[in-house]
DNA sequence: AGACTTCCTGCTCC
DNA sequence: AGGAGCAGGAAGT
């Protein structure tokens, strides 16, 4: 193995805070190599990531055999194919970690035109969605399906462990990277992945898998879904053009092709939409953003009484209207939110809050407004008060029609 | 279009 | 103790 040293870019934990963005649940892959140290297999290396108040540090590990050194070449040569792999990390890690948007700045933006946003976000700042892998983002959330992120991971790391190239160790710990599409396409896969306690999702895997091996050049047609404004890493910039209710052409195109894949549905879509594809626009709503919906902001109620195929349309239409362009990325902030892996946070807030009343108990009356979740139970959280039948929000967009699913 | 059922597994709850 | 009930859905009816 050859280890670099460790780089360092200035970010601040507003613009990205790494241990809450790699585990709210938008990858599943990344664990801690140490007590601070968050490590992954990635594009050929072992990428690991410190992070301080004032930078990010990043670290590669790759393979011995990775870089072979020519027999014919010189120390001049073996010296510029270190520089080269020095820069394809940081521009890897520049790509992955998405750092092009100024997220402070979106985050003012989104609390300017939501209360509710301004209300729970300061406790969760630097939730940058990343730019993974669309294959590898398809893969994990078909895992995702009527499940939780703990069980995802070890379903991910399982395909991987059996699946996926092995790079190295960290404290005999294997990484590897993620299984190729032509790997999982094997007619083996999927009995084999239902043994590794898949369920029902291991036929999907292995079909979709096969489908977008037959779509010819590799993952070239899943990659050519990206938003051309942020290519799938090392391709060319396009533009994407204005964004409009239901979102840009290329975003709709994208969400409707990959409905045609087993085992992905509108949710799937939009989550591989918004954390592979680069779509920015893309809100996924599962069954928690729903309950955001419904406590929040008034849905759940008339015609919009259940999650159907049109509500889950209104829901993230409304999102779009509310946050703009970035609607999957302040959506991403409320879902972590709202996440009981974090939820310490929010106990800890009442705490503060608590101690503000007694502080200053002579001064005013002081309202609580803080829901705290004290049980798992997710189904029973009350309406916002003061609605009423004229606030509901309706739906008022056509369903998008399923595209005819490709069979073998 | 919407409501309902089934699908795998692992966990919590009672 | 052991069976519902549920968990960051999809597909079929």
């Amino acid at each position: 193995m050859r280890v670099t040293e460790w780089h360092k870019l200035p970010v601040s934990l507003t613009e990205l805070c790494i241990n809450t963005s790699l585990r709210c649940g938008q990858s599943f892959r990344w664990r801690k190599s140490t007590e601070d140290e968050w490590s992954c297999g990635l594009h050929g290396r072992i990428l690991s990531l410190r992070q301080d108040s004032e930078y990010l540090h990043y670290r590669a590990i790759f393979p011995s055999t990775k870089p072979p050194t020519p027999p014919s070449s010189t120390a001049t040569s073996a010296a510029q194919s270190v520089e080269a792999d020095e820069d394809d990390t940081l521009a890897f890690v520049k790509h992955y970690l998405n750092l092009g948007p100024n997220l402070g700045q979106l985050y003012e933006q989104w609390a300017s035109t939501d209360p509710n946003f301004r209300k729970r976000a300061p406790k969760f700042t630097g939730v940058r969605m990343l730019r993974q892998d669309p294959w590898e983002a398809l893969i994990g959330f078909i895992c995702s399906s009527n499940n939780n992120i703990s069980r995802i991971s070890s379903m991910v790391s399982n395909l991987c462990l059996h699946y996926g190239p092995l790079i190295g160790h960290i404290d005999n710990v294997p990484y590897h990277d993620f299984p190729t599409p032509e790997a999982l396409a094997d007619p083996k896969v999927e009995a084999h992945l239902m043994k590794l306690g898949f369920g029902y999702r291991a036929k999907y895997i292995y079909k979709t898998a096969v489908m977008v091996a037959s779509k010819g050049d590799g993952i070239a047609w899943l990659n050519g879904l990206c938003n051309p404004e942020l290519p799938a890493f090392g391709e060319r910039i396009g533009e994407a053009g204005e964004l409009v209710e239901g979102g840009r052409d290329g975003y709709r195109k994208a969400h409707e092709e990959l409905l045609a894949l087993h085992g992905v549905g509108p949710k799937v879509a939009d989550c591989v939409c918004l954390m592979g594809l680069g779509w920015s626009e893309s809100v996924p709503v599962d069954t928690h953003v729903w309950q955001i919906a419904q406590r929040d902001y008034r849905f759940g109620k008339g015609r919009n009484s259940s999650l159907t195929a049109a509500t889950y349309t209104a829901v993230a239409n409304h999102f779009r209207k509310l946050w703009g362009k970035e609607a999957g990325w302040a959506h991403s902030v409320l879902f972590t939110a709202d996440l009981k892996a974090f939820s310490e946070r929010l106990v800890e807030k009442k705490v503060k809050e608590e101690e503000n009343v007694i502080k200053e108990e002579a001064d005013e009356p002081t309202v609580h407004n803080v829901h705290i979740k004290t049980s798992t139970s997710r189904k029973r959280i009350q309406p916002a008060s003061g609605d009423k039948e004229h606030d509901v929000i309706k739906v008022e967009e056509k369903v998008v029609r399923r595209s005819k699913r490709m069979r073998n």
